[in-house]
DNA sequence: ACTGGTATTGATACTCAATACCGGGATTAT
DNA sequence: ATAATCCCGGTATTGAGTATCAATACCAGT
């Protein structure tokens, strides 16, 4: 983490920007955990430290720290965005519970590569890519099983937030 | 075209629903097209066959159509979701451009297995998966090269919307 | 230390997409 | 015909994110 917060002062400063207390000390709760968050609570842990920060700030830092790309921006589900630290952390991709909201991550090879290249075909430069998946997770499945798809009047793709967020800490590691 | 709209009547019929004029009205629309296309634009197009037709409608039989797994909903930019089509279309995801908004299909063998392979292997039980590129076009690639990544004052990554829908009709095909 | 100039901050107001709500109208069943 | 539903579309509301702006903090030079 003192390496994180290291790489983001040097991005402050490579953009003439002032390396503030305010700034940093929403690096660092970022940097303090690998869960995912949302700015709000984001913003509710760094006002356990300092509890006149306002929002806006946190929206900018947030900014600022995707920017520099020691954050990632996912675009998981509708409602608030969620973020991740992403230094020091392998790269990875998502899974989605259609029914219970879990997030659960994964990371392979293949995928990896491939996707590049298949852009490259196609005089596309390839930058980034996210692969998102959705289904059950290995808890709902059982609970899911007989049932998908169709038109049944079973409204199965709901809860499609909470249960992610435990704590109202970041929680080390 | 009316194959889909025949597949839609059912879901209706299945659901107990109604087959109202308005909501075949919709249906087709969507159906005469494979372009991507926002709520708003669609209403628009809809209401060049019946001007009085509501936002509201369009939106709820646009669910109903999601619902139905005739039309997806992406999730590939920040401001009014994108839909489209997908009955009779090639399975397929998307590169976005990061300069000038572009939207690019393409599709590939081993992306479509893999993640469901990969899901498996941790007890997920995949539904459907979306991959997302992104990077530069290439008619934007030559210009963007040299300088990407960092902490440049370039900033690069705007435009992220617009050029995407040409003409205000959804054009066959 | 003082001063002038710039950057940062946070409250408020605003934008925009999506949803909730409700009353009137159409459709179906009895 | 009458009652019970369902559908529709306008309006109000929510909710996330952005813009604005005055007050403050910070910095460099005197
Ligand atoms: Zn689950
Ligand atoms: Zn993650
Ligand atoms: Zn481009
Ligand atoms: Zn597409």
């Amino acid at each position: 983490m003192q390496y994180e917060t290291g790489l983001f002062r040097k991005f402050l400063e490579k953009r003439g920007l002032r390396v503030t207390q305010t700034r940093m000390q929403i690096a660092e709760t970022v940097f303090s955990t690998h869960k995912h968050f949302t700015p709000d609570e984001l913003a509710e842990w760094v006002r356990k430290k300092d509890s006149s920060t306002g929002r806006m700030t946190v929206y900018r830092t947030l900014g600022l720290l995707v920017e520099s790309e020691l954050v990632e921006e996912l675009t998981l589900r509708k409602g608030q965005n969620l973020y991740e630290h992403v230094v020091g952390h392998k790269h990875h991709h998502h899974m989605i519970c259609l029914r219970c909201g879990r997030i659960q991550e994964f990371s392979n090879e293949a995928l990896e590569s491939l996707p590049r290249q298949v852009a490259r075909q196609k005089g596309f430069t390839a930058t980034s890519h996210a692969i998102k998946i959705h289904g059950f997770c290995k808890a709902c499945s059982p609970i899911a099983n007989g049932h998908r798809g169709g038109g049944e009047g079973e409204t199965v793709g709901v809860a499609s937030s909470r249960a992610q967020v435990g704590s109202g800490e970041p929680s080390e590691t």
